[in-house]
DNA sequence: TGTAATGTAAAACGTTCGTTTTACATCGAT
DNA sequence: ATCGATGTAAAACGAACGTTTTACATTACA
């Protein structure tokens, strides 16, 4: 396995468990199974391993999306919470957490939001056979929601979603 | 203005602005126009500051929830975002950075939250005339990803949010 | 065989952290 | 007039922060 992205993988999980601020560098040496100087030679800054951790999850996570329908965005993020655990989504943890002021931070977020929209308005499009996009940012919200009421009412919020979305598309066919 | 007032206030300020373990205790101080020995005695720790802020927020938002019908959660929702800002559940945000291994902080986010969700299911079986536990949560889930959502997308969200409301209200009163 | 790259282990850098302490001022109630 | 409470200003605490450096080992290739 390669260093960089046993260290990327190594990171990805202690921001989800302790948070960004809270997880030290010495930390993730010790998880990432490498001295601090090989680290800071693949990682360059604390602020760019946090950018880099977001855009790999970022093209895991959109490489889930790639479905055919609504319903399908909820089975995928059922699936992904469970196995990702349940802990709100990390990019606007990330965010919250430096304020939005570390530029490289700020702009993956940015990134992922936009093409995470951009997505959703994709498939409802397919799904409806039209463009919807009070619909599209309606199934953004309930995405959106499930994933944060996860964190305290557990994964059958992605239920309750689901047959959310499924009453609000069935009512943009009729 | 009471000191204890005026700190927590600053403080939740800070927190909200910068992230909880980006704002360190000078800068406390500073904002709120007190010694750090005067602040010690007021706020005991940092942790037990952050849950003040937490448990004085939960009474503030709580307060304003106290409605008869699921569209006025939403309408209280869009006044408290445009007054409070969009940066995101400072409840989950305390508890994701601190991985929820403090105590105090752990508590006051769980208290807050069954709270939120107790006060919905109400608010629906009134508004319905029964209780709706699904559609209960469905609501949670939607004034929880407005939330989320309106961090990028704006306070239009909400109004996205509250129309999907009143969709399934609908649905379920037929 | 020798050299350049890549790694580890560990100390050290200066800064900032949360918190406590020291020394001194202000002020209302007795 | 004084005592106790309450405040400020500022130094100091040890620990932890992100990062760099020093000294040395391993490996791969010319």
């Amino acid at each position: 396995m390669d260093k960089t992205t046993k260290l990327t993988a190594a990171a990805e999980r202690l921001f989800d468990r302790h948070g960004y601020m809270a997880t030290g560098m010495d930390r993730l040496t010790a998880a990432a199974g490498m001295s601090s100087r090989t680290l800071y030679k693949h990682a360059g800054s604390k602020a760019q391993l946090m950018a880099r951790v977001l855009t790999e999850r970022d093209r895991r996570f959109m490489a889930r999306l790639e479905v055919q329908s609504v319903d399908a965005l909820f089975a995928t993020l059922e699936a992904w919470l469970r196995v990702e655990g349940m802990r709100g989504c990390l990019f606007l943890r990330s965010r919250a957490e430096t304020g939005g002021d570390t530029p490289e931070i700020a702009e993956a977020v940015a990134m992922h939001k936009a093409a995470f929209h951009l997505r959703i308005e994709e498939v409802v499009a397919v799904d409806l056979g039209r463009q919807d996009p009070v619909l599209a940012e309606q199934v953004l919200i309930l995405l959106e929601g499930a994933t944060q009421a996860a964190v305290y009412r557990g994964a059958e919020s992605v239920s309750a979603a689901r047959a959310a979305a499924a009453i609000l598309m069935e009512r943009a066919r009729a």
